[in-house]
DNA sequence: AAAAAACTTTAGCCATGGCAAAACCTGAAG
DNA sequence: CTTCAGGTTTTGCCATGGCTAAAGTTTTTT
């Protein structure tokens, strides 16, 4: 007995693996309500139409997927009309937001093109710890200061 | 007429996502292989029973997930037998490991602690461009090279 | 007010990657 | 040479996010 629990150790490996599958889970929603906000704010309104063109899907996947997020009381819509986004939604629109910033200004600020820093920083948001955002900050700034 | 194609302007955003999409496709295949490629390295073979563990998943979904692997080309195995790579998966595996590397030095470089970068770059090195990387790389050597 | 166009909903299909449970081999111990 | 413990395979189930195609509404044009 006691035994130390001697291989109970799942590897350290596995929980990044369980974190990444949970971002997974999460990642969809956020570049959604995003986009959502997005368009609400640039245009008065979000219809699934602009959603779906945006996001580069059909409008039956963008249907399907913001059906979850009303189910999951992250968006509002009735029949026919365009969508909203709850108090829940908006707030993780706002969060979400603010990452890819990070992000895409680190990848800027690093000497990365428009686009692909464009495109990089839309997956890798995702997957960046806020210490690792905190570190992008500050690396941002420093660069930036350098070129006085 | 004329027309300019006012409207055909799928917008930038759609073709990052669809990177993003794309991404998210090999990204579990890179994974395995990766780890496939490490745990023959380390103990002589890679068992489905170590991989499940290593991943954090059943060994239901690894053995799926195998299947797949091996349909793409990517593995070989004969039935209750160990698991090899092609040459395919074996370079699958070699540059997988190398992004994963770069990333992880640079978040290293930059101050996360080794758990966090372990968990970040898992993540993010699936979503990095060969610019991304490149400028990593550079950094990361800049940095290393400040410290004298 | 009718007709046409544009948009939304719904249905049905597929692939992937999760899980649990059962059936099946293989290799060590006995 | 049996037994049985530990791996492996297989079977079903579910959720998500793709797609096409058909139906239903709303909005715009004529
Ligand atoms: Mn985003
Ligand atoms: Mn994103
Ligand atoms: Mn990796
Ligand atoms: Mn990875």
């Amino acid at each position: 007995m006691t035994e130390t629990k001697a291989d109970t150790r799942p590897d350290r490996r596995a929980a990044a693996f369980a974190r990444i599958r949970d971002a997974h889970q999460t990642e969809v929603a956020e570049d959604y309500v995003e986009l959502i906000d997005d368009l609400i704010a640039e245009r008065g309104e979000a219809r699934l139409v602009d959603v779906s063109a945006h996001m580069g899907v059909t409008h039956a996947t963008a249907a399907k997927i913001i059906a979850r997020l009303k189910r999951e009381g992250l968006v509002l819509n009735r029949p026919y009309r365009s969508i909203f986004l709850t108090e829940d939604g908006t707030r993780m629109a706002n969060m979400a937001r603010q990452r890819h910033r990070v992000v895409f200004d680190f990848l800027r600020a690093i000497g990365i093109d428009r686009e692909t820093a464009e495109a990089d920083s839309e997956g890798m948001e995702h997957h960046a710890s806020d210490q690792t955002l905190a570190a992008m900050e500050r690396l941002t700034a420093e660069i930036l200061n350098r070129r006085t």
